[in-house]
DNA sequence: ATAATTTATGACCAATTGGTTACAAATAGA
DNA sequence: TCTATTTGTAACCAATTGGTCATAAATTAT
């Protein structure tokens, strides 16, 4: 059971780049919802035939899944890149909380809290693995916090984890007011308005 | 054009109680979603057939709209409840967000922002809805702030309108992340750790 | 009693859903 | 060239979707 390399066996070549398509079907759950984007919706936006969606990545379940993970590996390793910028770890705060308000389009949010309200509930599959992103997330934050109460920049009269959580709920609540009543700026405001109050 | 009473009149009597119908159709969509409810499900939940749902509510979605104004309907009376029973500001809008938070089910959310996370930014009527709900709550909670900065309980350095959008910004974070990572103990603690920041 | 009216019920509908499969086309290895 | 293998394509599938309609039952007004 040796391959030798990933894609470039025996059998008739793909005509798809397998990103391209995942990255498409991401847009549309993102854009849509899960229940809302039909097979069809996927066939469209990404180009293929049922079948070949069916083959390269399952059924539209595990597509999805696929599609969340693509979409909390970018978002992750966008936000954990400008977490160090600063010496400062207060501007570091800033800098991912702005970042993740950037990241959550205007009228779209954000996949993983759009995931998170309609299948979290439903869905354990779904509900796992947004437990294992928000509570990476949550490390981090936390990390982050403590940097800052360490440098003085933050009061230390609270536990780094409930001040980290504190964030959290803001990002997710952002995530949803963004969706039809808050521009991008006033969303950047909301963050700006937290911090000022824990200095 | 005159009718007597609401409701005995000519035809065969209603075997079903509207109300009791409404509570059951809006608890469906709470807990599953516009999308995820399907015609079925509603008949189940209400014990109505097709026919006399159609009859009693219309469509789909005019029985969604009218289970999402049940829904904001009461949940903003029973918070106006609280608003001013004590005559601190602080404490009133203190005892509003835990009141919020109390309704919005561990693992059910709250209707309307789940509402606005689904459907608002495709569907013009919900978000229009929810526009004038979430405009309401705002209102409220600015002329709450105003009042405990007027009592000294709040400093005055911000504006009412933004500590109040952060407040509702708060609210729809917990909303969300209470569907599956956030007991309701935590919630409120997320509550009291914004306000004691405000002091 | 009868007519008018409103209800409850279930059969019925076209369209769409997610999903499978048969088959032709395209490649690599023999 | 021939075979094995994998892809693209479209026909096909059962089940479900939201929604309508004809009909019988239950009531009030006449």
């Amino acid at each position: 059971m040796i391959r030798r390399c990933s894609h470039r066996s025996v059998g008739r070549p793909r005509e798809f780049d397998e990103e391209t398509a995942l990255e498409a079907a991401m847009e549309a759950f993102w854009r849509n919802g899960y229940e809302a984007t039909s097979l069809k919706d996927l066939c469209t936006c990404t180009g293929l035939h049922k079948g070949s969606l069916y083959q390269a990545f399952g059924d539209k379940h595990q597509l999805f899944m696929r599609s969340l993970k693509h979409y909390s590996d970018r978002t992750f390793s966008e936000t954990a890149a400008v977490a160090f910028q600063s010496d400062s770890p207060l501007e570091n705060i800033r800098a991912v909380m702005h970042k993740v308000v950037n990241n959550a389009a205007e009228d779209q949010g954000c996949l993983m809290i759009n995931s998170l309200v309609e299948l979290a509930p439903h869905d354990p599959e779904v509900k796992a693995a947004l437990k294992k992103v928000i509570e990476q997330r949550l490390r981090m934050m936390t990390d982050l916090v403590t940097s800052a109460q360490r440098a003085g920049e933050i009061r230390s009269g609270q536990e780094p984890a409930r001040l980290a959580r504190q964030l959290m709920v803001t990002l997710a609540g952002v995530a949803t007011t963004v969706k039809g009543f808050m521009g991008t700026e006033q969303a950047h405001e909301v963050i700006d308005d937290l911090l000022v109050s824990w200095v």
